[in-house]
DNA sequence: ATTGACCTTAGAGTCTACTCTAAAGTCTAT
DNA sequence: ATAGACTTTAGAGTAGACTCTAAGGTCAAT
């Protein structure tokens, strides 16, 4: 297939495919007569997965790393590939606390606020981020 | 105060106080003879305004806004305050929700494997990524 | 007078992951 | 033969928010 069917296929653009390519996530081992990128199923697949990659939040580099695994299973080990799950996990989980305590100062800025057509003159959104009192 | 001070007080890079003063963020109004940027409370104040909205999420477009309602009261009402605010809860809820499927994508894998020195040619990581049957 | 810490500017570089452009070549259907 | 859809390449542009650089000027202390 040629990339467009690939990209069609695999849910990534063809302009993302021929990226990819270029960061050496993807290697392309036939061409047509006219120099055009011929694909099969199993580079199907690996698009595939790339993409499930990222869709979990993992990024292209972490992405390399599971491909290399998946390239040669026999040369890794299983807590090569549990070690980059566990990291991102606490990664997600961090950056979700974060957006937590965000959301939780948010909405006290939220609450205090009449938010009707009232002059904001006494506006308590504009009051609480002006005051050292209210942190995040 | 010189931007060093300013800088330290308010917890914003001298960089970043230049980078915001050339977005439009922040005003000079007073320099020295030799052409340092002279800085009084009132901008102390307004940097620190700046870094509390920044901390809360809020983009820089959306700090601009906050600035001129935070500058000219009365010509605003609470609702414009609050409609932002309201907006941005929004988006770190739909953030939060977004990674915590993630989240939960993650430790499915992540449990799945046994994480050992065992060769990694069963390694159920790779498997369910390799995996239609195991969408996020 | 010299050191070292601070300040100035315009402009370039960083990060990640795309996303797009231009100019050209190819293929398929009518 | 011609349109229209597809493909090729190198390379530039995008987003957002910084972050840094170079080359120079200023200031306080020794």
């Amino acid at each position: 297939m040629k990339i467009g069917e690939l990209a069609k296929k695999s849910g990534l653009s063809a302009h993302t495919l021929r990226f990819y390519e270029k960061q050496g996530l993807i290697k392309v081992n036939n061409r047509s007569e006219s120099n055009y990128r011929i694909y099969n199923n199993a580079d199907l697949d690996s698009a595939k997965f790339i993409k499930r990659c990222r869709d979990m939040g993992f990024s292209l580099e972490e992405v390399e790393v599971f491909l290399s695994i998946r390239s040669d299973r026999p040369a890794h080990i299983c807590a090569d590939a549990k070690k980059i799950t566990a990291e991102k996990i606490n990664e997600v989980e961090e950056k979700i606390s974060e957006l937590q305590h965000i959301l939780t100062a948010l909405h006290k800025l939220s609450d205090a606020c009449c938010g009707g057509n009232e002059s904001a003159e006494l506006c308590s959104i504009i009051d609480a981020l002006d005051n050292d009192n209210e942190e995040v």
